[in-house]
DNA sequence: ACAAAAAATGTTATCGTACACAAAAAATCC
DNA sequence: GGATTTTTTGTGTACGATAACATTTTTTGT
């Protein structure tokens, strides 16, 4: 228990008063020379920072913080982001913060142009969470966080961007090789694949090709294999995906790089073959798979805890000045019939 | 940011002091009967819950926590907790806490036992939070704490014990269903498989059978196995390993229920045949083992996160009153060579 | 019924920070 | 140099909970 130092310690040291302490820290000027160099000095040498605490207990002093989330209702993937969201406001709810969550049509571009801008408007804006589906919209929006000089952060989706303060993601290309792994250890060499990908336009491309390529590239590394892609929307599904297994018959192993692997399922029902299956997410339709024995795995990157971890990053820094690395990834979890009731909290 | 109800609204409302609303909060007595009521009431009606902050500044408020852990030094796996323990220390550095962290030498109950009631005496301690390696020797420093009413906590190894506040752990038996469910996998049906129990007397034997039990009730749910039990201490490893495997040859897998998998695999080196190998834990040793594929899959509920949940579940109750749940179990992760990397943070 | 003791209740300083305002010191003007 | 403006510095109060202390009310004893 070292004793912590506070701002009287700092003005005493200083030989000045504590206003004048409170002046050089937030930097409000009508100080002199003389009284910033020394006190700098000295905030320096006992290497001062201000307890959060008292800060937050002073009146008025209330953090605004806003997320933006694609709505659950149009997509119910973004439900889980949800819940941790609440979460995370629930464990700081102590502390004086002003959290609005606003909700997006995953599917305009322009709509979340209109609402970032607005939120962006808004004067006690200290920091503002993102999910930035649409590439170009969120560059400008990232601009004009950054001009703005407030705290910007991503998740679930990445941005190649500087100005982002930080991301909470997930590795995409190495939970490709995950899959790929659990699908040789299933099948052993030489037998054939087949990558599915469900619903493109809707969710991220970017991400499929990535796991695709993650992938691809651990069974390149292995013995020789029968790889074959697969790319379609879920009303063209029942057309194009049985002409597709016809074709490409025998398949080992389907390799589902969305949510959308109960969909594979259903359409391989009363098929004869025993087909491994690896897909992703822990949605009720794939668990249900899952137990049943008809997906093999699903592979997990706790979209709830990204979201829950990206507010909380936000937080800290704005309430504890707390630094975050720019780039936290989640781990891959590889989920199968024993241990799903585990990740169900 | 609905308004948050004070001390002063309470008294307000009640027509009493803020004085008095303390004394009945705080059951210090020096309240008629009549206020008592009435103050009662209101607080119930109000759902106030006193601000944490606030308490914290008010000066001398010092909650003391003492951790009790087997000596990483003694015992390397346990450097992970410590880890843990720091992070949360950190975490809450914000507020005045009291926390120290003790040792004992895991080999040692009677010095367990010495210094539990040592700690137990000490005046103002909140909270003890401790790995119950001894069974007995633990029972009792629960109940002298539950008489001093001290918080206590437990994690890694459960007590099956109403007086323990709360517990952090694994769920053991459902892990071992992961891993005969990965095994499976691996070698299909109507395979060979070894349980391997390493030093069953250092770490909790308990430990071992559960995970061989949830090991084995998997596999009598599936189509017929043969399965072999070995148990054996490190020194005695050479000379056992090799003839029982010989004897229960051919062998396709082995189920390692401790840390020790790598020691499996360097005795089976320069053997021909493949084996698989499910084990625990990510020492680096096995993690090496993992990524040249000498280890299929390790199964892992992060020591380090239980320690970190099982502390911070302490303090939560202590300065934010908040209510956790008496057994919390940590997700159990499957990690095999591709998505190791991602647990190592 | 009155004084003294006991019980109940109210008031206030405190923690560390932030900011408004008062006070003092320095600079400017005539 | 003295009055006025400007700059700099110091002081007081608030935040909410706590607990010591001061005050009021009630009870007890004679």
């Amino acid at each position: 228990m070292k004793k912590k130092i506070t701002i009287k310690d700092i003005a005493q040291v200083a030989g000045v008063s504590i206003g004048t302490v409170d002046r050089v820290l937030h930097k409000r000027g009508k100080v002199s020379k003389k009284a910033l160099d020394k006190v700098t000095r000295v905030l320096d040498e006992l290497d001062y920072r201000p307890n959060p605490i008292a800060r937050t207990l002073k009146s008025g002093i209330v953090y605004g913080i806003k997320v933006l989330l694609p709505d659950p209702k149009k997509d119910h993937y973004w439900i889980r982001c949800l819940e941790g969201l609440n979460e995370t406001i629930d464990e700081f709810s102590a502390f004086t913060l002003d959290i609005e969550i606003h909700f997006y049509d995953p599917t305009k571009p322009r709509l979340f142009s209109k609402l970032g801008e607005e939120l962006a408007q808004n004067e006690n804006l200290n920091a503002l969470l993102f999910v930035p589906l649409f590439e170009r919209e969120s560059q400008a929006l990232l601009k004009e966080l950054s001009a703005k000089e407030i705290l910007s952060g991503t998740f679930n989706s990445r941005l190649s961007n500087d100005l982002v303060y930080q991301h909470t993601g997930q590795n995409l290309y190495a939970s490709g090789r995950v899959a790929a792994k659990l699908v040789h250890d299933l099948t052993g060499p030489r037998s054939r694949i087949a990558i599915i990908h469900i619903d493109e336009a809707f969710n991220n491309a970017i991400h499929m090709r990535e796991k695709e390529q993650g992938f691809v590239s651990f069974l390149k590394e292995q013995d020789s294999y029968e790889i074959r892609t697969l790319t379609l929307n879920t009303n063209e599904f029942r057309s194009k995906f049985l002409s597709f297994v016809e074709q490409f018959d025998p398949i080992d192993a389907f390799f589902v790089t969305t949510s959308k692997a109960y969909e594979v399922v259903k359409a391989l029902r009363g098929n004869e073959q025993d087909y491994k299956i690896v897909g992703y997410d822990l949605l009720s339709k794939n668990i249900d798979c899952l137990k049943r024995g008809e997906i093999n795995f699903l592979i997990h990157q706790s979209s709830k805890v990204q979201a829950a971890l990206g507010l909380k990053g936000l937080i800290e820094k704005l309430i504890f000045a707390k630094e975050v690395p720019k780039e936290r990834l989640l781990p891959i979890d590889i989920v199968n019939s024993e241990n799903v009731e585990s990740y169900l909290t």
